[in-house]
DNA sequence: ATGAAAGCGCTAACAT
DNA sequence: ATGTTAGCGCTTTCAT
């Protein structure tokens, strides 16, 4: 008989199967030391009690808590939201558990990475999206716990990321293979805390300088989210003596917001400006935006089967470094640019 | 001396204070029954061994795990990211940790309901953007562990959601008053697992029906997400003897994709057409988009308090209903229509 | 193949 | 104010 209130226990089991509690443990677990009998009045009595192990209780003996926890600046994003989505798949295959952490502001994030609360709650942790400074990254070495960092390059330390070099360098040339000579490039304003990408800025530059091209500072701007910004990002630029006929957004909700600002002057995307974008947004489709794409849930998915991996085996690299592909997807926003009259 | 590897445990802190390991216990929860001295001594060995308690071993005699759990069917929506991101806070805030389950087709679901994972494993439980079935709620409710439901109205059970009648009534007043007769509403097609707002269309009616407007069928199409499904929906009404004048569609991003449909159209917005949506979505502002706005983070906040009171104080009201304000948001999207030709 | 017993790291009741 | 003791619900030897 159960306990009135509260769950029941594996002793309840145990007693109505018949077994001892060992019995119904070993079942539980899958061990083949258990007779078929056994098992399917343990797995009976299992299903009548409406039993669950409690993790809690498990994880005291074999230092296992079940669970991946994940440090992350934000939840509202397109590429946390994905790249959690991917994670949480991952994990949930894996038979384990996500928490997550958001971590908004400085304080936040001092008091995460001095307290690590996650540590003894977790059997992995990931890191999405900052930058950590190198102390942050060694007091998380020090703690037993394997960490995988998201969507960044950390040195010697298990990392998933894009190689967002390759992918601004291979849709820049796309606009430079359609004729575009005079190319901007728009970056993200994220402050000293989110983790932006110069990455791609590298790429960008690296392209041009390939195609004899000068890297024109006067073309790089910076823009964060919202109509103002972008107004600004995009009346500096149309204001230059040359104008760019292209403009290659470090992110596609800029690169979206461009469009719409462009339009909303009567500047016909991409018969007058070409705008190209990185990540493939939800949006981009719709919005007809050419962009270099990159699946934040494969990331995601990929870092959680890392995760894993460094949990089950504590041989492995701790250290290894996985590179996911990204690819062009031509669509209706870039063209060749308009003849000079 | 700590164990060489694993993490110091409370037994490490008391040898090293000199002091019990009650003592150590009692200071790290803030009772007031250790002395200055004690505890100053405490703090210092937690310090330097860097100590933090598990949480698996406390629950395991409280029967709390300081855990809430949230079930959702995604993490990559506007109004999903948001929520978590308010529940995120407002448990954060309470010294909580996060679970998160994502639950994201039927077969899931029911393993999901039926193996209730979550039970064990958290104080609370959040269900987020479900439509419940009876059985699935019943079998939550037998299971002690307080249940919320958000963005959802669940009879007798404790929900938080907006009053979508009144926001849907008060934007399609809106359209009234600058004129419109000719009102579509545009569903959101979310199949039969994902949770959609009839109770808009229904703020919509009632508003038409006060006006002493008959409730035209043919006005009220259906849409999902991307550009095709959109387009035919946006094609359909263009195409009736009677068009309408102005377009409200369930949730913003069908708004957004409907003012783009319409532009490519060289149908100006909203000279020819005035569009309007419901939500306040984060790119709202930027596509200056008329709304009913929701705050969905608000709406996670107030969650997660109610989920910790409902923890908190057993003798607390679990079918208390919690419904949040909406507030019409007019921007550039709306204006009186056209004058016939 | 199964059971008995020890103990994981903590909290709570009971001493003092 | 502090220490001692007894478990919480499991897993894991060690017997058998």
């Amino acid at each position: 008989m159960p306990a009135a209130q509260g769950h029941p226990t594996m002793a309840d089991v145990a007693q109505r199967a018949g077994v001892s509690v060992s019995t119904v443990s070993r079942a539980l677990r899958g061990l083949s030391t258990v007779s078929p009998m056994a098992r399917q009045r343990v797995e009976a009595a299992v299903r009548e009690l409406s039993f669950v192990v409690s993790r809690q209780a498990a994880s005291l003996v074999t230092g296992k808590t079940g669970t991946v926890a994940v440090v992350t600046p934000a939840l509202n994003t397109w590429f946390l939201g994905s790249a959690l989505t991917g994670l949480s798949t991952a994990l949930r295959r894996a038979g384990r558990d996500l928490l997550v952490y958001t971590v908004t502001d400085m304080a936040e994030r001092d008091a995460f990475f001095n307290r690590l609360p996650a540590r003894r709650n977790a059997d992995a942790l990931l890191v999405i999206s900052f930058n950590l400074t190198p102390e942050e990254s060694l007091r998380l070495d020090g703690h037993g716990v394997p960490v995988v960092y998201v969507s960044q390059h950390a040195r010697d330390r298990a990392s998933v990321y894009v190689d967002d070099v390759a992918g601004a360098r291979r849709g820049t040339r796309h606009l430079l293979n359609l004729g575009h000579r005079r190319i901007a490039y728009v970056q993200t304003a994220t402050g000293a805390f989110r983790f932006s990408s110069p990455a791609r800025q590298i790429g960008y530059e690296q392209a041009l300088t390939e195609a004899g091209i000068p890297v024109d500072p006067e073309l790089i701007v910076r823009s964060s989210l919202g109509r103002r910004a972008t107004g600004e990002a995009v009346g500096h630029l149309l204001g230059l003596p040359e104008p760019p006929t292209a403009v290659f957004a470090e992110i596609d909700q800029i690169a979206m917001e461009v469009i719409w600002t462009l339009r909303g002057s009567r500047i016909a995307v991409p018969e007058q400006i070409s705008v190209l974008g990185f990540d493939d947004h939800d949006q981009a489709e719709w919005m007809d935006l050419t962009t270099i794409a990159q699946s934040a849930e494969e990331i995601g998915r990929v870092a959680g089967e890392l995760a894993c991996e460094l949990i089950d085996d504590p041989e492995a690299d701790r250290g290894r470094h996985i590179v996911l592909p990204t690819r062009l997807i031509p669509r209706g926003s870039t063209a060749p640019p308009a003849p000079v009259d």
